[in-house]
DNA sequence: AGATTTATTATGCAAGTGTATAACAATCTT
DNA sequence: AAGATTGTTATACACTTGCATAATAAATCT
């Protein structure tokens, strides 16, 4: 039934699929499930609702995908800092913390796609399994850093003490972002990162804050 | 056109607005903001769209009416613990923080509903306003307990300082109740309340954890 | 008791949603 | 170069959404 088609260019399914799960993140940090509209998602990528479809079998599994990638980045992240070489273990939990809580880690993005995911985690078996991997990776490389930390410095780090700390830690830093995203008049630019620092320092019993030792 | 129209009970009004902010909080969730529609909303109720349309001028106004009603009843949960007569500043910041940290207030539907609200704080300048509101109200007391604390014990607590720990101890609380939601089974049941109170402790230099000093 | 106001229902509507399908264009195979 | 495969488009469909309206029941007023 169609009679007449444009000319059209043809790209690599991996730069399509990219591109509409790339599209389909930022619609939904910005406007929240609601917003994210297959026709939506297809429009910003320059294609049509079909492509869409034939990409991704249904929206589900596009939604799925792109919170796979999106978690996957994030994770990638904070650990990248840790790369370089530090002159102390404390140094390294430093710039591990500091990275997560500045951007692009942090970026107030981030809290829009959390909150749009935080459904479907429920709901959606594959998301599940994708958030925890994630978040028990996460934790425990700060528990890591931090029994690294600690053990330098002959203090104790059994089992049971650093896993509480690496909670503790992961606390204070999944709590501190999200205000800053709700609230973004509300604070000062260094202030969450100097605090989240200063907190996590004093917790595990460690200064960290500026001098890093 | 309607032919005929069954028996109906007459509400009070505000029996009727309560139960439509009711079920419009717990679809939003349960579901997110794709789960909360009006004719949902108007089934959980027992009444009709039209009547949701009667009560509130819009279902923005349905939906900033319930979040003004959630937001209201969680900072008036907290604070009544202080009601009671505590024997030392302490043990009453030690009696907020855990209330902070236990249900009511910690339930797992507050994640739900924090998630399903973030958008419209950034779209409807009523909603805003509420979560300013409430935020730096809740932050607020938190500081006013924690100074009294450390006032008691003769400590420094001068303004820029206390509002540091204030900031610091809110973002802890903010940051360990969404991990007990989105992952249920991932934490034991007063593990969360007590990574918490230790870490607010050991954030303003206070051993509030078991002994309440 | 009759009139008026308010609450409630039933129904309708235009717009938007995800999904499906068939025609067409570009690329790959041989 | 012809055929097969796959990417791409246009269009259609059934369904849901929020909103609107007119009829009717219940309550209030005088």
């Amino acid at each position: 039934m169609p009679q007449i088609c444009r000319k059209h260019y043809r790209q690599t399914p991996h730069d399509r699929r990219q591109a509409l799960t790339d599209a389909t993140l930022n619609l939904l940090a910005k406007g929240g499930p609601e917003a994210a509209t297959v026709r939506l998602i297809a429009q910003k990528t320059a294609a049509t609702q079909g492509l869409v479809r034939h990409y991704f079998s249904a929206k589900d599994d596009l939604v799925a995908t792109a919170y796979e990638q999106h978690m996957t980045r994030m994770s990638a992240a904070t650990p990248a800092v840790l790369e370089q070489s530090f002159h102390s273990h404390s140094a390294r939990l430093t710039a591990f913390v500091t990275a997560a809580l500045t951007p692009p880690v942090s970026e107030p993005r981030g809290v829009g796609l959390w909150a749009g995911f935080l459904y479907m985690i429920h709901s959606i078996p594959r998301m599940q399994a994708v958030h925890a991997k994630t978040y028990w990776t996460f934790r425990d490389r700060l528990e890591g850093l931090i029994v690294a930390a600690l053990q330098a410095r002959d203090l104790p780090h059994e089992t049971p003490l650093s896993r509480r700390f690496a909670t503790a830690c992961n606390g204070v830093i999944d709590g501190l972002w999200p205000e800053g995203s709700a609230l973004p008049d509300g604070f000062d630019k260094d202030e969450l990162p100097e605090i989240g620092l200063q907190s996590v320092g004093v917790i595990i019993g460690l200064n960290l804050y500026k001098t890093g030792i």
